[in-house]
DNA sequence: GCAATGTATATTGGATACAATATTCATTAT
DNA sequence: ATAATGAATATTGTATCCAATATACATTGC
């Protein structure tokens, strides 16, 4: 007899659950810039007490998505525009030096999973759509060769700015052209261009960057 | 009648402390790698319950300092040399962009707070004041900008590697090459010449990975 | 009416108590 | 002796309760 490896990998526990649902929650924009976090009404909403729903925010907290005043409150973070310009610096460097890497190392898979991502894209319709097609396009390429620590640190930053950038996407068309720019950038990973699509890359981000200050107003 | 807007800024909580403790412990090397965190002892120690513990390991887990399994407990994270390569390269990556952006707009402020902890790390005789001084030494000159996120994502990087790097310089001799390298990259800053700070930044940091990496026998 | 002050309420921070799970060790059958 | 089994213990996860603080409102005195 013969059994799966079963999902022994220990379901969540409840601090872990609540923890995914608000970060997903800041970073698809559900809760507003500024909001607070009440404990008790988050513990309600998912039926458990406080405890969890304070360790959740703790680690919201670390990430940089709430802010905590003792004795006030978490409050979603709203970000000023400098740091947003910041942030975009930062992951147009982090980036494009990911994707040098990964393409110099590619895989058939990366490439098929990056595909599947970008057809997706493209067809998507809705902003939600495109910043989930958006993310699994980046990240199966940023993810060859195993780079935990880049992907980590890009994925705290998309976490930052995403919410941002949609609003943005909604009301701009971006979405068109970043369709092409990712067609050019998979085939150079395609290719094996590690330059070429770490330059493609870093613009990629940097125009994306532009049109989204120009949206703030700056 | 006047008073100083005297530090109301409310003291810390008790989970502040405790995760400001356990950081340093761990950053600082104090904990050995995969040493378990048990709630109770922790609390006892800073006699406190174990819910402020709990939100410190929660934070700490989220830094990557521990990992922490259900039922299991929490454990003081080993990173491979593997990692720890990645970890240097994106060190590399960062600092070298950081201080391009702080040289060209560097304060004398900034140039002094660097010339203090400069001339503290030549004198500085323990790997722990080494440390130390090390890291005020290029904060100071990262944080001209107020390159908030730049300044975050290198100190969780610092945080991950430092208690390695430690380790290397008590054995070999980093410490006078490391002075030697400082001096340039300081004359670099106070020229303002923010390529060349870039560059020799850049270059410090492979320079360290490559002798901790030789260090750890690859 | 208005400013200052006191009080009630809401909300967060923390401690204690209990539940769930893992680990260790003794026991037992083979 | 050894492998399997089950109880005892240790440790983590969570709920409930209390304390500390902030905020909003009422009260008082002028």
């Amino acid at each position: 007899m013969k059994f799966e490896p079963t999902d022994l990998s220990q379901t969540r526990s409840a601090a872990d659950v609540v923890f995914a649902a608000l970060r997903a929650a800041i970073v698809n924009g559900d809760l507003e810039n500024g909001t607070q976090l009440r404990q008790e009404e988050i513990a309600a909403a998912f039926k458990v007490s406080r405890i969890p729903v304070r360790e959740a925010i703790a680690r919201l907290e670390q990430l940089g998505l709430v802010e905590t005043r003792r004795y006030k409150g978490a409050f979603v973070t709203d970000l000023p525009p400098q740091e947003i310009e910041e942030i975009f610096r930062l992951r147009a460097l982090v980036e494009g030096d990911a994707i040098r890497h990964a393409a110099a190392r590619m895989t058939g898979t990366a490439l098929a999973e990056a595909e599947s991502a970008h057809l997706a894209f493209a067809d998507a319709a809705t902003p939600a759509e495109w910043m989930e097609q958006n993310r699994r396009f980046h990240c199966a390429l940023y993810a060859v060769g195993g780079q935990r620590h880049y992907l980590g640190v890009i994925e705290n930053l998309l976490n930052l700015s995403d919410r941002y950038l949609r609003a943005q996407l909604s009301l701009t068309d971006g979405h068109r052209k970043a369709v092409e720019e990712h067609a050019l950038i998979l085939d150079a990973c395609k290719a094996g261009d590690a330059t070429l699509a770490a330059r493609l890359t870093t613009q990629h981000i940097k125009d994306a960057k532009l049109a989204l200050l120009k949206c703030l107003g700056h």
